[in-house]
DNA sequence: AGCAAACTTGCAGACTCTGCAAACTTTGCA
DNA sequence: TGCAAAGTTTGCAGAGTCTGCAAGTTTGCT
C-alpha cells in the first residue's frame, strides 16, 4: 500500500477543508467567511481547522508543486536559447496543475476579493521564486545571484499578470498556454528597454 | 496659518503612533508587539489607534510619496534613452525620502520580522507601481499596457531587492544611489536574456 | 459665550488563533 | 486478538485584533 489509512484520512480532511473554504469564499468573499463556517461545512471542529492550517488564508492558498526533477535536469544542461529552454521547464511545471485546473481558477477569482489573500498568494510565489532561482543559478553559475533573482521575479510576475488578467477568457484552454503568453509578453517588453 | 491646530494635532498623533510602533517593533519584533502596547507608548487609547490606522501593519508601512509633478512631466516628454530618463525620474522620487531616511531604514529592518508586514509592504509597492505604470504609459502611449506593467514590476522589484539586500552596508550613502544600483543590476540582467 | 463639527474614549462584542488536557482512533507488535 | 504508543480530534479558556456605538471633550467659528 502506498499510503496508510491515517495518511489518507489526513489528506481527505485537508482537502475537505480546502474545498469548503474555497466554495464559501467564492460565493461570499473571503472576508465574509468565518473559520467557524468553513469548519462546519467541512465537518470538523474549529479547533481542527487550525490543526491543518496556520490561518484562514492558507486554507485557500496552497503551495505550488515543485518543478519536476527531469525537467530541471534537462533545463540545467540545456544548450538552447535561455528563454526557449525556460519555456519547456515552465510548461512541465504547469502540466502538473492541469488536474486542479478548476480549483486554481477559483482560487484566482477568490484572490481578487481580499488584499490579505493576494498578499499570501504573493508570499507563496516568492517561495517558488526562490526554488526557481536556484535552478537557473545552476545553469548560469557564473552570473551573480542578484541578477538571477531579478530575472526570476520578472518571469513569475509576468506569468502572474497574465493569469490574473486573462480570466473571463475561454476557460478551456490548456493551462500551459499561460506560460507561452507570459513569455511572449516578456520578450516584447524587453524590446522596450534599449 | 498653513494648518489649523486640529490638523497639527492630528498629524502629531499619527506621527506619535507611527514612531511608537516602529520603535517597539524594532526592538521586540512585529509579532510580539500588541496594539495596546503601541497605544500606551503613544499616549492614546487603543480605540484611538484604530481611528488612525486600519490595522497594526499600516502603522508601520506608510504610503510612499507621489512622484514629483515636474519630474513626471520631464520624463513624459523626455527624449533620452528610456532607462536614463527613468533614472532621473526615480531619483527625484527618492530624494523626497531623504528626510525620513532613518525611519525608512528601521521600517525595512522591521519588515524582515514578519511575513504579514512584508506582504503589506508589497501591497503598498503595488499601488506605487500602478501610478508608475500610468506615467510610463503616457510616454509610451502606443505600447500595450500589459507590457508596461511588466516593465514597472521589474523595475520596482529590482529596487526592492537592492534595498533589502544592501542593509548592513554603510548607512550613510545617499538614498538615491539605490536607484542607480538597481538600474545597473537591471541592465546587467537584461543582457542575460537574448 | 455658545453651537456644531471633529476627535477621543470606554465598553460590549465578533472574530482569529493558541495552549492545554481529555477523549478517541489507528498502528505496530506481542 | 489485544494492548500500549503514537497520532488526531475536540472543547475550553484566554490573549489579541478590530468594529460599532454612544457619551464625553476639544476645537473652529460666529
Amino acid at each position: 500500500m502506498t499510503e496508510t489509512l491515517r495518511q489518507r484520512r489526513r489528506n481527505q480532511t485537508s482537502r475537505d477543508i480546502r474545498i469548503a473554504a474555497l466554495e464559501l469564499c467564492f460565493t461570499e468573499g473571503f472576508d465574509k467567511v468565518t473559520t467557524e463556517a468553513i469548519s462546519t461545512r467541512a465537518g470538523v471542529s474549529p479547533r481542527t481547522f487550525f490543526n491543518y492550517f496556520l490561518n484562514k488564508e492558507s486554507a485557500i492558498i496552497s503551495h505550488p508543486p515543485d518543478f519536476p526533477a527531469e525537467a530541471v535536469e534537462a533545463f540545467v544542461n540545456g544548450k538552447g536559447r535561455l528563454l526557449d529552454d525556460l519555456r519547456i521547464l515552465m510548461r512541465a511545471q504547469f502540466e502538473l496543475l492541469q488536474d486542479d485546473r478548476k480549483m486554481i481558477d477559483m482560487v484566482h477569482s477568490v484572490i481578487r476579493t481580499s488584499e490579505v489573500l493576494r498578499a499570501t498568494h504573493e508570499a507563496a510565489m516568492r517561495q517558488l521564486q526562490s526554488k526557481f532561482t536556484d535552478i537557473i543559478q545552476r545553469r548560469l553559475h557564473d552570473v551573480p545571484r542578484q541578477q538571477i533573482e531579478t530575472l526570476c521575479s520578472l518571469i513569475l510576475i509576468t506569468v502572474g499578470q497574465v493569469m490574473t488578467d486573462s480570466k473571463n477568457a475561454d476557460d478551456t484552454r490548456d493551462i500551459a498556454t499561460y506560460v507561452d503568453e507570459a513569455l511572449d509578453t516578456l520578450e516584447h517588453t524587453l524590446k522596450l528597454i534599449p
